[in-house]
DNA sequence: CATCGAAACGGACCGCGGTCCGCTTCTATT
DNA sequence: AATAGAAGCGGACCGCGGTCCGTTTCGATG
């Protein structure tokens, strides 16, 4: 009897009425957070609008946090897409001050108008992770196209903390400031480090 | 019969009995937090712990969020002491970009320290606003004293940023860059951002 | 000191996130 | 097709944050 050595220890392939219903409380998921909020969307009512128990969400998603995560990572894929191969001056084909300027604008816009979801997806593990290497991979390579010295993965950072979204709310809602401005400030820090 | 005429809706004075509570609840607090860490204590043993029943401390504290902000601020109003008038070059005293990097160092430290904690205290009402808006307040005094031109409060909001603990948990966590890497970053940061 | 209204108290109660475990469903194998 | 056992399923259950409301305590007034 040959067994098909599990090579690298794969992690066994999901079964289909699993991947089924996965998808089943994603829609769900993203359907009932369009309609009622991120804040008015308990995982009951996932479970009950995807039609599985609400067991079922948490082994799929392991959390509340996880399955936010896996929503905007919906969006996220999108957004990534447009940065990567997208129409300049976000995507390719611009020059590279160009094109960093028009990724904060985005971002900015982005993390405003997602921010419940951001904070509802927390810290969840790879995800998360993955979100923000994808932004400082980016934004060192633009670094380095144009010519900056020093410790890129750092200043990468200090570039996109400004763009988080607990720094945007506290500046929108308690400091009252515009997005325009907001904008001008980033694109300020932005020559100001890149020493232009 | 001669009422003392409310001037300006003045809050009414905490009754003795309350006031009693609010210090046994957040003494009781501090020490189930320094006892078992953040996030294994829970509002019912806060209650227990300080002797009342659970309905006071929400009375007094509002929310969960409320009370561990209560107890950062103990450390927090102590920490703006020795910013405002302790020992040089975080207290005045030395010029002006040494305390800011001094600033910087500690408030970094302090983060990561209290990490726990500033997250369990979330947006917490008025408290984090005059948390932030107290560094805000400093640096953009600092940023005066070094002669910098532009929009002072963004540029000060552009500095603060990469000391948020999500940034620094990310960095430090994910990342796995070292404090000092990250110290020498952020004094980086500083001297492109005054134009040093 | 007796009275009285307002403020505070406490704990029963609710909804939600998360776990657990006995039952069902899929698929590899013969 | 029959079978076995692993993977998945669902909903009862738990603990916690937060609310509510009948009861108690405070302190101002006469």
């Amino acid at each position: 009897m040959i067994r098909p050595l599990p090579l690298l220890d794969e992690p066994t392939p999901e079964r289909s009425d699993a991947a089924r219903n996965r998808e089943a409380i994603l829609a769900a998921a993203l359907r009932l957070v369009e309609h009622c909020g991120v804040d008015g969307v308990s995982m009951e009512a996932v479970a009950a609008e995807a039609g599985v128990g609400k067991g079922t969400v948490f082994r799929r998603f392991e959390t509340r946090e996880g399955l936010m995560a896996a929503v905007l990572n919906l969006s996220e894929t999108e957004w990534q897409a447009a940065v990567l191969s997208g129409p300049p001056p976000l995507g390719p084909g611009a020059p590279p001050m160009d094109r960093l300027l028009a990724f904060g604008h985005s971002r900015l816009r982005l993390n405003l108008t997602h921010g419940a979801l951001i904070r509802a997806a927390g810290r969840a593990g790879a995800r998360s992770y993955a979100a923000v290497s994808f932004a400082s991979m980016h934004v060192r390579y633009l670094l380095g196209e144009l010519g900056v010295r020093g410790d890129l993965p750092v200043l990468a950072t200090a570039l996109l903390a400004p763009l988080e979204v607990v720094v945007l709310e506290q500046q929108v809602e308690m400091e009252h400031m515009s997005l325009e401005r907001i904008e001008v400030g980033w694109d300020d820090l932005v020559r100001r480090v890149v020493g232009a």
